[in-house]
DNA sequence: GTCTATATCATGATAGAC
DNA sequence: GTCTATCATGATATAGAC
């Protein structure tokens, strides 16, 4: 698959991002990593913000489009969503793992150009989904659809986006982090299932 | 309690640092906020980085002093333990919304001068405490100490460090993002206590 | 200890040749 | 579309007067 122009540069500054954030990032390492001149960067993208915007809304699709279409199904039980859920997290996370925490990072920073961004519709778009689907599922009591959601999520995710503290922390040093982090998944599959029967 | 330039400095370069990142913050703005001459900045630190380092090594102690106290604690109960960690992480956590995004985001973007800090050394005390308290208790499964720690952590720090994000997807409008942090305390503490009995 | 002045370099962005 | 050259600015850091 051969790339343009813009898909290098937006690959590469991907990477960059990801890695270092917004501010930590120069246009000339976005320049030298896609092998790109400068000017061109500029003949494609007005700015370095403008393609930031581009990283970052396909990173946020990244985040979300698995689960959406999970919460989205009705032919499966309590379960059995939960156990596709954390499974598509997993899939997610192992691909990218440096992903959630380079998206809240700097979503934590932006104030000032988030009005001009579609960033918080492409997220309002799974709100809906949350209380139609797990409202209705009688072991979870009422009005604890989101807790339950950020159970899921929190369970999931904090331990990929903390590793490089937890690992260092973690006492069986003859397992590593990785390891550590697969044996979680049923592990989590456990509790979530108990804590709501 | 008047405090000297060098506090003066370090607490203006914790706001600002805490906020926007290591390299969303230049000299500049230090100096601005702290009210101290750009010269003075160098007077009595030898560079940027040496200013980030003096900030860092304090907010890691904010983070566990806390809880270190209660994992060494032998007089309670795993009932009660589990409370008063909870307890510990959200004073923490209202006081110090940022601090852990700001700390595990920072620390995996350092790689270069890791080895220069004492950051780990401050982190590793944490793990005798994890194996040595919770591994006694018999509702914990053998080796499930450590999953027990990241269970308690993950829920009580993700929803705050996801706050951009979550308070975007929340359902329930009429009750404040804040408000739903809070009962999140007690939604915790059942799933804990019931997962590990 | 505090300040001004300045050195040195890197930054994002533009103009214009090809 | 691609490249070079350059601008204007802002960055960290230092030297030295007071």
């Amino acid at each position: 698959m051969a790339l343009g122009s813009q898909e290098k540069i937006l690959e590469a500054a991907h990477s960059l991002f990801e890695e270092k954030g917004f501010s930590g990032v120069t246009m000339r390492e976005i320049s030298d990593k896609s092998g790109m001149n400068k000017g061109l960067l500029h003949y494609y993208f007005k700015s370095k913000q403008a393609i930031f915007l581009g990283v970052f809304k396909s990173v946020i699709r990244i985040m979300f489009v698995n689960i959406s279409g999970i919460l989205e199904r009705t032919d499966i039980d309590f379960d059995t969503k939960i156990e596709l859920m954390i499974d598509a997290y997993y899939s997610m996370l192992t691909k990218h793992p440096k992903l959630p925490l380079f998206v809240l990072s700097e979503l934590s920073k932006i104030k000032e150009f988030t009005s001009n961004t579609e960033i918080p519709n492409t997220l309002k778009d799974a709100s809906k989904l949350i209380e139609e689907n797990l409202g209705k599922y009688k072991k979870v009591n009422e009005g604890d659809g989101f807790h339950f959601l950020i159970n899921l999520i929190s369970l999931c995710v904090f331990p990929f986006i903390a590793q490089p503290m937890l690992q260092v922390v973690k006492p069986n040093k003859e397992e590593s982090y990785s390891d550590f982090l697969a044996s979680r998944k049923s592990h989590i599959k456990n509790i979530l299932i108990h804590a709501y029967k």
